[in-house]
DNA sequence: ACTCGTACCGACCGGTTGGTATGTTTTTCG
DNA sequence: CGAAAAACATACCAACCGGTCGGTACGAGT
């Protein structure tokens, strides 16, 4: 709701009315329209935490591979209108970074956590294959900036296709980085 | 203004208080505040192309100098506070592209139409250095999509230096994907 | 001198906003 | 059981929202 509309275009009433719920009962639990945006922030850490930690990439036996496969599962997740898979905490730190810090802070702790579950699988990758150059955390932050910005072009364009080619050039960023000649494998 | 507080979040009063004028004298001008947004999506359009028009990268002979000169150059504006350096247009089009087709559709051309002018040069280097397996549209777009997702970062960080991080792994992707060893150069 | 068209003003409108005050139901637990 | 307390509903508020309105200022044309 708040990805299809944005944060501050979407309205406690039109929450309420979404949850089914009655606007005294939505202020009993939320001291305000902020604590629910930053308890909405928290929510989606929890769940896509769980939902990445459950995907099959995590199998591969070759560090490189699961950075690959994250990848590709990611780029799967990529169908129907933008609403349907874009990023809620990456939609409302955009409106909110200015006007609540709390709501900022909650963002970034979504977006810095779930990047920092990237680290081991690349910290192993660079070890392994003998790849420096750059920090561990600014590779995981741009696998990040990637999938943000193609949600962006997602929404500009309508659909998810112009998303999907742009996480192809991260995939392909990251085969070449690693000196992977095959961009199709895995 | 709507580059630090978001499009709903920047009513028309203020809008009118910070550029001076009355309320009559802004829907005089504009419609409602759906062709501001419009008007300013063109707006914003025209002077960044002016901007990138007379940027010295243009001068390189070399077209793969030039796309990373362009690189260069967006990299040397990721300066003070996210609102100083961040896209309107990437901001409006996140917050309108469900409830206003008309900016949506703006901010796509704009987008668009500024990844179109890399085109010529990205075409080039991938000619001169027998480079090929995607689109040129498509490289084009994910410089694009990188951009804008290290904005999200930064707003989300609350300063550019995450955003540079980011912009200097797409340098590294370009240098990599046009076989150039040194990724230091130009 | 008169009229017309454009630019502009700022008070005002109905509706919506986030938030509150108070009452009612349901659950918890001694 | 019965009382405290948590969960929820209803009714309401002041502030603010985008947008409208009747009116004014003024230069150009005649």
């Amino acid at each position: 709701m708040i990805r299809a509309q944005g944060y501050s275009a979407t309205s406690v009433d039109e929450l309420c009315a979404g949850a089914g719920v009655t606007k005294g009962a939505f202020f009993h639990h939320f001291a305000s329209k902020e604590a629910l945006g930053v308890a909405a922030a928290d929510y989606w850490s929890q769940t896509t935490s769980e939902l990445f930690a459950g995907a099959p990439y995590h199998r591969h036996a070759d560090p490189l591979d699961r950075v690959l496969g994250y990848i590709d599962f990611r780029a799967g997740l990529l169908n129907g209108p933008p609403e349907a898979f874009t990023c809620l905490v990456g939609t409302m730190v955009q409106e909110a970074f200015g006007s609540s810090p709390a709501i900022r802070q909650a963002c970034e702790a979504s977006i810095c956590g779930h990047a920092a579950r990237l680290e081991a699988d690349i910290g192993e990758a660079m070890e392994r294959y003998g790849v420096s150059g750059f920090s561990i955390a600014s590779l995981a932050l741009h696998t990040q900036a990637v999938l943000q910005g193609a949600f962006i072009l997602a929404k500009a364009r309508g659909g998810p296709e112009i998303a999907r080619d742009s996480v192809d050039h991260l995939r392909r960023y990251l085969t070449l980085l690693f000196c992977h000649p095959d961009p199709a494998r895995s």
